[in-house]
DNA sequence: CTGGATCCCTATCGATACTG
DNA sequence: CAGTATCGATAGGGATCCAG
């Protein structure tokens, strides 16, 4: 079978694989659907994805502000209050990950 | 900003999170991109994909036609040949991926 | 040509403990 | 609450050599 793939250059293929090997990082997926569907404080992120670590939901947080995948903000309250929130390219991000949902529900079994 | 990301149930999401993580392994992407581009001998596909190795391209090959990704199709000539191609269902991953292409090309820069 | 088998190094991850 | 520090296990990946 050959199907039609959108012709890329070399500069844009490298863009691509990096945001699927990014994206299939272990955990991002499941904290980027997290904090869309609203899970906004550490804590609350932690709840949502069963089996996640504060370790590892850290270390995809800081590379995801880093990416700029989502936005921190911090209220200083006592004790601190920290509020996670995507960012537009975030979303965008996530929201072309979407179609992958529809294959794997055509694809089940 | 909170989106509208689908609702999924636990195991759909569960297959979700594992299409993403089992694209997004080293050269994955690369490899069908390749395969659909029309590579499809062995050393066609490394000579596609700048960098892959002999035994990683062997590693991933052997994990896609387990999944069901590409088929394995042997030529008894000697020395023997082997064609790969994409399945239906390796077709449709990867077109599930195209619109990550479109998102790597809006936010490009 | 199409890989398999080894070796070895590193990145990644999980568990645990601790802090402002 | 929202993390950081440390440690040890393991899986992933590169290089090299070999074989049908």
């Amino acid at each position: 079978m050959t199907i039609d793939f959108q012709h890329i250059d070399d500069a844009q293929c490298l863009a691509f694989t990096g945001a699927v090997e990014f994206a299939g990082k272990r955990w991002s997926a499941s904290i980027l659907m997290a904090v869309a569907r609203g899970a906004s404080r550490f804590t609350q992120i932690t709840a949502s994805v069963p089996g996640l670590s504060d370790r590892m939901l850290s270390q995809r947080l800081r590379e995801f502000e880093r990416a700029g995948f989502v936005d921190r903000d911090v209220i200083a309250t006592t004790p601190v209050q920290v509020h996670y929130q995507l960012t537009d390219r975030g979303s965008d991000l996530l929201q072309s990950l979407q179609p992958l949902v529809n294959y794997t529900q055509r694809w089940a079994e």
